[in-house]
RNA sequence: GGGCGCUUAGCUCAGUUGGUAGAGCAACCCGUUUACACCGGGUAGGUCAGAGGUUCGAGUCCUCUAGCGCCCACCA
């Protein structure tokens, strides 16, 4: 009976001495398992890659919940003795990052990045990054991770940065990356593009006005951007407006002075609202844009790229938007040229990052075109991110978040992955007069190169191959890829999963993962969200100082299905602290019996076969609910029910093990039949060794350090020990 | 405006293919008997949001209603 036994069991003291030896072991590689013998070589793969924390902090509990599950599956087919590989890695989460760090200038030395230039920002935010990334390393372990750190990759690192251009070209050369002036979202406050996904989207109440144009009433929110309007464009069935023909012009007093504008005829115009008749702003508006370009309409830029008013505003000029607004309507009202105004609700855009009102800009940029016909595949990107899914190679869980996942492609537009921040893939475009150069750097000097940086999501888009060393066709990834899951939370859906789906759909013609497991949110203990500002976020590594990773692993997973947000405090982890110290002392109890002066333990009696039939009716029993126990948990991780898995062997542990099964042995410790009691002793040992076992992927720390006092033990470590049958 | 989800014991949530309602926490009572007070034994508590339907049988499937939440969207 090992002394440490007789103490409670202390988390903090036994979980970084564990995860060191597990480290040293090397068995988290799984060429290691296999030169170790505990892996056969032949066995079957099986790969996660984690999906990479960004480099701007530490990770929450969000990340602890997401760490816990992945690592359930990599444990769990360990022990089933696959080929298990799981992959770390971070990403250098470009606008995020350098947000955090040109902040942090301001603030500090009340400096922009234009102040310090590019090379001297992209130091500090280096600096910064391998400051976060450090922390990170940290927390990953604390958490028990098995994660294989001898292939640790990053998302800007060289081997990554390979894989980017090589795609980049490749998409190229296909007609699928263009770059073009295109409406595009545009940061004022970042300065720089940024997706349709980056967007947020909050409610302002405002006003509506009706504004005289000419012979019209056009409505309109924003005022400010009316003053190069030179056409009204109306539906061509309108009969309110038969009377006016497509192109004929007509003389109208405006903002600031008279101007000549063009009636157009088009479609996409609703009668039904305002007065069925607007003017347009193709530079400052989607819808407008493409209008434009349909008739071959002039575009002239109103607002600047730092939201101010441009010289077409005569003597509003050089005002921000905000101010410029009551001012232009004053005017108006003094010209009676406004008709009618109401309240009016809408939603703004905002820049995620920033909080910027985004401002559609035209703008060159690159885009990924989603819509057209891949050359000898016959399909556009589109249909190669809905196929998988709706063919059931890829399966999405919780199912029903696969319908949201096809509502977002149907509505998906061109991909603009260009952004004008530093800190990121340089955009792998080099230009020299009218040549252009695609892919990896021309030998020769007199080139320069593109001056923006890829969309992060972009090179993590890549992110199941390109850790596997691909372009080279190195072993690892022919033998880890597709990956098997691919497990994160359901508000990524769209900016990365679907995104591994269309890039790795085309640059390798296959899936970058057979099943997405999608997490909920981690809320507070009230179901708020976890933000800053409340104060409410808990750190893993101070959760799992206090109660230990294994009780953290265990509250996140218990009851916790796919899809839902969960709530989280610190008494619910308590509560699996104290089932840690009940397993612990299940094992001291059951330890003292089989180690007792002069008793012979023979397992071996326990195992199926004819023996079996020999025992006694209640040994027989508890082998056959332990057997049971054992299918179904065994099947309820390969549904991915480890929800499920988790609070049965916590009952079965807890109520049925402990409560009873202990409980009823101890008048047989107590009496005086030498053979009933060696007999009882090897039955509870056999449960304890095949609980614990199961117990292992949900709380490795605590199950492994029983191991490895158990006379059963038949592995060097319980991670690597056979998952019972 | 379009799509999706949720509503089960005081609280937080499970309930896998339809077969007489479950867990944890909290509450109440009892208990320190050879692991564990980070404990044990016991008690109480639900017309499964509401209405209708399919079925021998529905928390589970279908329709509608109400409340809550999330995502998407260029209505000028």
């Amino acid at each position: 009976m090992p002394d440490k036994f007789l103490k409670p069991y202390d988390p903090s003291a036994t979980e970084s001495r564990i995860y060191a030896e597990w480290e040293g072991s090397g068995l988290f590689n799984p060429d290691e398992c296999v030169k170790q013998g505990v892996t056969r070589a032949d066995a079957t793969p099986y790969s996660i890659v984690l999906p990479p924390p960004n480099v701007t902090g530490r990770l929450h509990m969000g990340h602890a919940l997401m760490l816990a599950i992945e690592d359930i599956f990599i444990r769990f087919k360990r022990m089933r003795g696959f080929r298990t590989l799981w992959i770390p890695g971070t990403d250098h989460a470009a606008i995020a990052t350098q947000s955090v760090v040109e902040k942090q200038i301001k603030k500090e030395e009340n400096k922009s990045r234009h102040d310090i230039g590019r090379e001297e920002l992209l130091r500090r935010i280096e600096a910064f990054a391998a400051g976060s990334h450090d922390t990170i390393v940290n927390q990953l372990k604390t958490m028990g991770a098995s994660l294989d750190w001898s292939r640790e990759a990053f998302t800007l690192d060289e081997t990554r940065s390979r894989a980017v251009r090589k795609v980049f070209k490749d998409m190229y050369d296909a007609g699928l990356i263009y770059r073009g002036h295109r409406i595009v979202n545009w940061d004022p406050k970042g300065q720089t593009t940024i997706s349709d996904d980056e967007l947020i989207y909050q409610e302002e109440k405002t006003t509506f006005y009706y504004l005289t144009y000419g012979p019209f009433t056009i409505g309109t929110a924003r005022p400010e951007t009316k003053f190069g309007d030179k056409y009204v464009v109306m539906h061509p069935d309108d009969p309110r407006y038969r009377q006016f023909t497509h192109g004929q012009t007509f003389e109208a007093e405006w903002i600031n002075g008279p101007i000549t504008a063009t009636v157009i005829k088009d479609e996409s115009i609703d009668m039904g609202f305002g007065t069925g008749v607007m003017t347009i702003t193709p530079w400052h508006s989607h819808e407008d844009f493409d209008i434009a370009e349909r008739h071959e309409l002039d575009k002239e830029q109103i607002i600047d790229w730092y939201g101010k008013l441009l010289p077409i505003a005569g003597e509003f000029a050089g005002m921000k938007i905000a101010e410029a607004r009551p001012l232009i309507i004053e005017k108006l009202r003094a010209k009676h040229l406004v008709a009618k105004e109401e309240p009016y609700t809408h939603n703004i855009a905002t820049a995620e990052r920033t909080g910027g009102i985004v401002e559609p800009q035209i703008k060159l940029q690159w885009f990924v075109d989603v819509n057209r016909k891949i050359e000898g595949r016959g399909k556009t990107l589109k249909e190669i991110m809905i196929e998988p899914v709706r063919f059931g190679d890829i399966r999405i869980l919780p199912e029903y978040l696969e319908k949201t996942y096809f509502h977002w492609i149907q509505n998906l537009r061109d991909w603009c992955i260009s952004r004008q921040i530093w800190y990121g893939h340089r955009i792998p475009v080099w230009y020299r007069g009218e040549e252009i150069v695609v892919g990896d750097a021309p030998a020769s000097d007199g080139w320069i190169q593109d001056e923006d940086t890829l969309d992060t999501w972009f090179s993590s888009g890549l992110w199941t191959f390109s850790t596997l060393g691909w372009p080279e066709e190195t072993s690892d990834f022919l033998t880890y890829h597709p990956t098997d899951l691919l497990e994160t939370g359901y508000d990524i859906l769209f900016f990365w999963i679907a995104r591994m789906i269309l890039l790795t759909g085309f640059t390798l013609g296959t899936i970058p993962f057979k099943t997405v497991y999608l997490h909920g949110l981690v809320r507070d203990a009230q179901g708020r969200k976890i933000s800053k500002s409340l104060g409410n976020n808990l750190d893993p590594l101070d959760i799992a100082a206090k109660f230990g990773a294994d009780a953290a692993r265990m509250a996140l997973v218990v009851g916790n299905t796919p899809g839902t947000d969960m709530r989280i405090s610190e008494d619910k982890v308590k509560g699996y602290k104290h089932f840690a110290n009940k397993l612990w002392n299940i094992a001291r109890f059951i330890l003292e019996q089989a180690n007792a002066s002069g008793r012979v333990i023979d397992t071996k009696t326990w195992s199926s076969g004819p023996e079996r039939d020999q025992l006694p009716a209640r040994e027989h029993e508890l082998l056959d609910q332990s057997d049971a126990l054992i299918k179904e948990v065994t099947t309820d991780i390969e549904e991915f029910r480890v929800y499920l898995a988790a609070e049965k062997l916590y009952h079965y542990t807890w109520h049925e093990l402990a409560d009873k099964i202990l409980e009823e042995s101890k008048p047989i410790f107590a009496g005086a039949d030498e053979t009933a009691k060696a007999s009882r002793a090897a039955l509870l040992l056999t449960l304890l060794t095949r609980t614990v076992k199961m117990l292992h992927p949900f709380m490795p720390f605590v199950t492994e350090e029983i191991w490895q006092s158990l006379p059963t033990k038949d592995a060097p470590y319980l991670m690597v020990a056979e998952w019972p049958a």
